[in-house]
DNA sequence: AAAGTCCGCAACCGCAAATGA
DNA sequence: ATCATTTGCGGTTGCGGACTT
């Protein structure tokens, strides 16, 4: 099985890594000819191929059209979204990803995506939380840090950037989001605004204005926290009415979403809400994870926070309505 | 510096679907 | 309708470079 060691003939036929003159000889004969049989191409061209060989190359490497170098973050979303939705339907996927090969997402999702939504908690087969029954052990502390992570996310602020996570911690409270939502917990924002405005918590971590908290946060970016919160969900509030009366936002950011559909996006805008595919999150490329740039807790103008990592992939993951948008998309 | 390990990617294989006789 | 051939797809593997010990 698989690949064979280079240089290697089987029935006259070379197999292996091509060279640069096998490309030259198979690009001239194309531009010039077409394709056409790719059975009777290795003949036509005089190269020592089989058709299929010739065609893989073609393809997957050699095509003018084939964009090189590394996925963007909205191809990435497009290729989660993709996947959520059709599995592992690489050419599909491909289809909506101009200039990429079904080989290379399919690499690119092995070697890359599947690591990050691991890492995520979040099952890359099914796109669900995953449970880890070992985390169980430390729920006490977990829900209190839960709650923490909660009210971030309703603060419409990127975990990453909102404050300076070490990178393990921030696995750990994703983790945590998708395992409390598996577990159904039901801690409303509120809730969370008072446990953390109450005297447990901050007993609980021992915390003195100003001292840090687990997460790298101080008691006094807590405070201001708590104080936006209320701003904020107004303007939530304000924004999901605007949205059920079909209003466009004024947020003019909003249009600046990542994904892009050709063939569908011009219609997004009559697709009701609740179809609409969920807003995609920022994926937290591990470079960003440790950045230790803090944003400006009052800032929410910014209009990727509007749906927060882990809001958006619960979203995301909760509403199976969703991937039939996508599958729409596809099929 | 050398050896061992890891990781990404190109290319292979087998099977399924599509096409043509 | 059936069979043979061709094409396309998805899973898997080996190579080689990068990284670690």
């Amino acid at each position: 099985m698989g690949r064979l060691p280079s240089n290697n003939v089987k029935n006259g036929l070379k197999k292996g890594p091509w060279t640069p003159e096998e490309d030259r000889v198979l690009i001239d004969y194309i531009q010039r000819h077409g394709h056409g049989s790719w059975r009777a191409l290795p003949k036509l061209a005089g190269l020592n191929r089989c058709g299929k060989s010739c065609r893989l190359r073609w393809t997957n490497y050699l095509r003018p059209d084939i964009k090189r170098g590394r996925f963007s973050e909205e191809e990435e979303h497009t290729i989660i979204n993709l996947h959520a939705a059709v599995g592992n339907k690489w050419s599909a996927i491909a289809s909506h990803l101009p200039g990429r090969t079904d080989n290379e997402i399919k690499n690119f999702w092995n070697t890359h995506l599947k690591k990050k939504l691991l890492q995520m908690g979040i099952d890359p087969v099914t796109h669900r939380p995953k449970t880890d029954l070992n985390i169980l052990a430390n729920l006490p502390q977990l829900l209190a840090a839960a709650n923490f992570s909660n009210l971030i996310m309703m603060s419409n602020f990127h975990l990453d950037s909102a404050l300076m996570l070490p990178s393990d911690a921030l696995a750990k409270i994703q983790l945590l989001h998708n395992m409390i939502k598996v577990l159904g917990t039901s801690t409303t924002t509120m809730e969370a605004m008072n446990f953390l405005a109450g005297p447990s918590f901050r007993d609980n971590y021992h915390l003195q204005e100003n001292n840090n908290l687990p997460f790298g946060a101080t008691a006094h970016e807590l405070t201001q926290l708590q104080s936006n919160f209320v701003n904020i969900e107004a303007s939530q509030h304000q924004s999901e009415l605007s949205e059920y009366h079909h209003q466009p936002l004024k947020d003019s950011n909003n249009n600046n979403n990542n994904h892009q559909f050709p063939s569908s996006t011009s219609s997004a805008a009559n697709i009701p809400p609740s179809n609409r595919p969920a807003q995609l999150p920022a994926l937290l490329p591990a470079s960003n994870q440790t950045k230790n740039n803090k944003i400006n807790p009052n800032d929410i103008s910014n209009p990727s926070s509007t749906s927060t990592t882990f809001e958006a992939w619960g979203d995301l993951v909760d509403d199976e309505a969703r991937d039939s948008f996508w599958r729409d998309i596809i099929e």
